[in-house]
DNA sequence: GTCTATACACCGATAGAC
DNA sequence: GTCTATCGGTGTATAGAC
């Protein structure tokens, strides 16, 4: 039941096998048990299904990451505890992990629109300015440092997914990184 | 003349357009001048010749890397070089990087050999390793230092790439990103 | 809403002349 | 080596019954 998440989990899992055009909808149609008709009537097109995924995907990233910035004082905390949430669904979640991955270095990204991706990322923009004003940031051009700090981010979180580590060790490779990552920004 | 390279750059340019499979060899044989049969006497398959242009940018990215590590001294003064060169070679190769960038996030890497993936980073891995030892680089996993460098390296192109600076600007940022790097390593 | 059946466009690859 | 012509397979999307 729910045959529109059905297809969303069944198209998640062979666009990340196979990627987007070499996954056809009647596999994906199949794969969720239901009839290939069946697809277009939740989704118009192909191309809206694939948008549909990720605009779903994203907005559960954002609800996770959202739930962590709550309630904590310093600068410091709440952008660890940023990192660690990020970090800890992509680990959970590695299959959405990587359709984000395919996705936002494929031509798909240009069908998304500009604002859409700004709503993302606003939250982290405003606590990061917010350090830099307080100087506990280093005076750096915003957008600079908002490179380094979601490339530092996807690069460990790639090297995390491919070594296979217990949950101990994942918590502990995430701390000395944000330890690193904070000596370089401040 | 030389119709092998006129594919090889037809289809690296409509490719980081409109991505692997929604590219028709048709087009790019037209786009290249040549006939749609021409295409597969170059290239079996068009597989084939995916792989055959990642191969071939690939190599071009390692030539131009291994030229700047000559005739250095400090193991910091080789590594910024590295850095450098890497981060330049991308600004004046924007769509080559881009194809990389795509590739590499793609189904289409299972089909390249381990080893053949390796070999490209291996010159880096020995520098490093020696830095660990030399105890100038902090004694961490050095798969988690090459992550992080890597990653740096890559988010920071992408910075350059969006805000279309001056030559000077440019150089600039290289300079003072390959300082924070250097201090987090450190 | 969901199914089956099918239209029809398109693409990768081949055949064969030159 | 390079071309033209074309085949066979496949994939998106629709039509229409239930």
């Amino acid at each position: 039941m729910d045959k529109r998440k059905r297809i969303l989990e069944s198209a998640l899992k062979l666009f990340v096998e196979f990627g987007f055009h070499a996954t056809p909808t009647s596999k994906i149609a199949k794969e969720a048990g239901i009839a290939n008709g069946t697809l277009f009537y939740f989704f118009p097109t192909k191309d809206d299904l694939v948008i549909a995924l990720y605009l779903d995907i994203k907005s559960q990233m954002m609800a996770n990451a959202a739930l962590e910035i709550e309630n904590k004082t310093t600068l410091k905390e709440v952008l660890k505890d940023y990192y660690s949430a990020s970090l800890n669904w992509a680990i959970k979640h590695k299959t959405k992990f990587r359709f984000i991955e395919q996705f936002t270095n494929s031509p798909y990204l240009n069908k998304i629109a500009e604002e859409e991706i700004q709503a993302h990322i606003q939250p982290i923009y405003k606590l990061l300015k917010q350090g830099i004003k307080n100087r506990v940031i280093q005076k750096l051009d915003i957008d600079m440092i908002f490179a380094m700090l979601s490339g530092h981010t996807f690069s460990i979180n790639q090297y995390i997914i491919t070594k296979d580590f217990s949950k101990n060790k994942q918590a502990k490779v995430i701390d000395d990184t944000f330890e690193l990552l904070w000596k370089m920004l401040t």
